[in-house]
DNA sequence: GCCTCTGGATTTTTT
DNA sequence: ATCCAGAGGC
């Protein structure tokens, strides 16, 4: 078979138009499930194969890793060789790859460390302990998030403090312009960093610009809605010369604006490159009809988005099914039963599922439940395996060998495993570095050379000089050890076995520790100094879904945000309700409620065959347990779409038992009192006398409400609490 | 300096 | 419910 044809096998006539357009910029829209991913691999096989571009002059860049990496695979089917030439990979490891080679053309040293989310917090911390801040009254996540703005549009304190319209603003300033000296010191960059200091870096350096915009012919961009300005501005540079810039994006899935991710970028793209084609991928291959149109409705109602005519001649399959469940414990089990059932029947198997949710804390109740019940399921996140402590550890450890001015690792691991210097010295440390303006680990260095005396007692600076000591030995090492040698050696001469096993869950720790040990095992073939380079900067860069693998069987437990790309032939979306989907943050903000409605889109979305929507009537939250509201989103899905006649239009906030989209789950301890009604007077141990104002039935128990003499009104389920009859 | 206890706050989403 | 910071005891 002829090549092209090969290549344009199975596409359609918009998806073979974007993939064999000529030069110059391109747009391309594309609903959920109309072959994106598809199409960039097939264009970058077509530019290559047929237009004969040199693969090293293509950059694609992805959101995730694991997107990278399926490009990659995909296009290793398709056109076999090569493939290693291309630059594939997410903005953050692009321009990380970048800052490394050219970076010292803006006083970046390429051993530079990248701080994560974490490292972040504890850097902003000694800033504001340092600016005699208070961490209460400004909060160390209110200032990141203001300081990654300040990243994200470009803006430098100076800058950042000129637009600042309240006092927080200057305080952020203030807090941003030390952040950012203290990271430079430090030689560390933060993910914002590697953006924005790759954009200056080009801003600063033509010539350095010039290199890479020569270089790269073509430009291909995944998930451009959310990208943000410095991503445009990137993409502009880079593309700059050549203007061969392919952009996929769907503003419909627009869901990181957190980020400062911009939809506008998409109309700034058609302002910047009036030239470019735009090409509309609306017919969808994923879902059936019915889930489309569900998800279709869902989205039509909001006013910010450009109309679009989604399509499938997929069949029309089984109805959504919405359920509403007592609470969240049923809820869980609603889905445990569910899986099993369908499993049973052979109507799908475990790796088909996955469980979708708002918030990561939703997964727990699921989690737990999976476990009673046998079902096997990974969860995408839990606690993040490189944010344990342990991890953290051993990788601060890490790092300050490669880069003896980490000073936030160093900070970390002064007295870990436990050398006797507590909160009192690491701050007498700390201020003493600074006011002869050293960087900590120089102060330690010299005062371990006897070339300073240091204003500690005897036996802590004995014990500072023996940890600079070994760091020192530990660096001098590391040039010719292999990554996994001088892994075991920081172990070995840190004790750090020893300092876990002596916690209560030392094991586990341990284990994971082992388990790092195996990534660096993947580094061990390069060259020492490189292989520690690769191996730190993959285990920061990495995100959840990264180690996501296909084909295991098991249910996958994942948030919205992190289900998008990806896509199951079942999926369940839980706590369906006001508060959570729609998150309450998003209530005064018709703009943020707008997001929330793409969100619960992205998840209709990924539902090949099947769709359950999932609410809980109760659910507890911060501890207490709350009588929750319907998500209003529901209300969107044309009754003919659903498993049953149930309408939540007419039934919002009903809990008749009889309006179950699904069956019914039942649960022992039904307790019905049907003797009790509305006006009756009861008597509670805890409140009291009162009159019930309210009898609901719910799947399983019976709820009333009552309303106590001089206690308020409260709802009280009638299997726990013991309600007299007053007669 | 370190460990333990208590009270208080706290939960959106993440490269 | 759980995590964290600060206080107080060893």
């Amino acid at each position: 078979m002829d090549i092209l044809d090969k290549i344009l096998a199975g596409l359609n006539p918009a998806q073979k138009e974007a993939v064999e357009a000529p030069d110059g910029p391109l747009l391309i829209l594309a609903g959920p499930g109309s072959g994106k991913t598809r199409v960039i691999t097939h264009r970058i096989a077509y530019l290559v194969r047929i237009r004969g571009v040199n693969p090293q002059r293509i950059m694609a860049v992805t959101f995730t890793n694991k997107a990278a990496r399926e490009m990659t695979e995909r296009l290793e089917r398709l056109m076999s060789y090569a493939v290693k030439e291309l630059t594939i990979g997410t903005f953050h490891a692009i321009c990380s790859r970048i800052l490394r080679r050219d970076g010292s053309a803006i006083g970046i040293d390429n051993r530079f460390v990248i701080y994560d989310g974490d490292d972040q917090t504890r850097l902003l911390k000694r800033c504001l302990q340092e600016l005699n801040l208070d961490p209460k009254q400004y909060a160390p996540a209110a200032l990141a998030s203001a300081i990654s703005s300040a990243k994200a549009h470009l803006l430098d304190p100076r800058q950042y403090l000129e637009r600042g319209r309240s006092y927080f603003d200057e305080i952020a300033a203030r807090v941003y312009e030390l952040y950012q000296q203290r990271l430079r010191e430090s030689n560390a960059l933060d993910f914002d960093d590697l953006l924005m200091m790759a954009v200056l870096l080009f801003r600063r350096n033509p010539d350095v610009l010039e290199r890479y915009q020569s270089r790269y012919l073509h430009l291909l961009v995944d998930e451009f809605q959310d990208t943000n300005l410095v991503q445009y501005e990137l993409i502009r540079q880079i593309g700059g010369k050549h203007r061969n810039i392919c952009v996929v994006g769907d503003p419909d899935q627009s869901i990181y604006s957190w980020r400062f991710a911009d939809l506008r970028n998409i109309l700034s793209f058609e302002k910047d490159y009036p030239d470019a084609r735009v090409i509309l991928l609306e017919q969808s291959y994923r879902s059936t009809r019915t889930i489309l149109e569900t998800a279709s409705r869902i989205i039509m109602a909001n006013q910010q988005r450009k109309p679009k005519n989604l399509w499938t001649e997929n069949e029309v399959g089984e109805p959504v099914s919405t359920v509403e469940t007592y609470n969240e414990q049923e809820e869980a089990q609603f889905v445990a039963r569910e899986v099993e059932r369908l499993v049973s029947r052979g109507e799908a198997s475990l790796g088909d599922f996955a469980v979708m949710y708002r918030t990561n804390a939703q997964s727990r109740v699921i989690e737990e439940t999976f476990l009673r019940h046998g079902i096997s399921h990974r969860l995408v996140a839990g606690t993040r395996f490189y944010e344990r402590r342990e991890v953290k550890d051993i990788i601060a450890y890490l790092r300050l060998i490669q880069n003896p001015n980490d000073g936030v690792s160093l900070m970390r691991i002064i007295n870990i495993p436990q050398r006797g210097i507590g909160d009192q010295s690491q701050a007498r440390f700390s201020a003493w570095a600074k006011s002869l303006d050293l960087s900590l680990y120089e102060v330690l260095k010299q005062l371990a050379g006897k070339e300073m005396k240091a204003p500690f007692t005897p036996h802590v600076a004995g014990v500072l000089c023996a940890f600079a000591g070994m760091m020192e030995g530990l660096a001098a090492r590391s040039n010719e050890l292999n990554l996994v040698d001088l892994f075991d050696l920081v172990v070995e001469r840190t004790n750090y076995r020893a300092y876990l096993m002596n916690m209560p869950d030392g094991e586990e720790r341990w284990d994971n520790v082992m388990e790092l040990r195996k990534v660096a095992e993947q580094h061990r073939d390069l060259y020492p100094p490189d292989g520690l380079t690769a191996f730190l900067e993959g285990v920061t860069l990495v995100s959840d879904v990264d180690s996501l693998e296909e084909g295991v069987p098991a249910v996958t437990l994942i948030t919205l945000h992190q289900a998008k790309g990806l896509e199951f032939p079942v999926v369940f979306i839980v706590g369906m309700e006001e508060g959570l989907l729609p998150h309450f943050r998003s209530f005064d903000d018709p703009a943020q409620m707008e997001e929330e409605r793409r969100l619960c889109y992205v998840g209709v979305t990924r539902a090949k065959k099947r769709l359950y929507l999932v609410r809980a009537f109760r659910r507890n939250l911060m501890g207490r347990s709350i009588v929750t509201e319907p998500s209003r989103f529901l209300a969107d899905i044309p009754r003919d779409k659903l498993a049953t006649g149930s309408s939540w239009q007419e039934e919002r906030g009903g809990v008749d038992a009889s309006q179950y989209a699904w069956e019914k789950p039942s649960l022992s301890a039904a307790v019905a009192r049907p003797d009790l009604k509305a006006g009756d007077r009861v008597r509670h141990a805890q409140f009291g006398e009162g009159v019930v104002v309210g009898i609901k039935a719910t799947s399983n128990d019976t709820e009333a409400t009552v309303a106590f003499d001089g206690h308020g009104v409260k709802k009280l389920l009638m299997s726990f609490a013991r309600l007299e009859k007053v007669v």
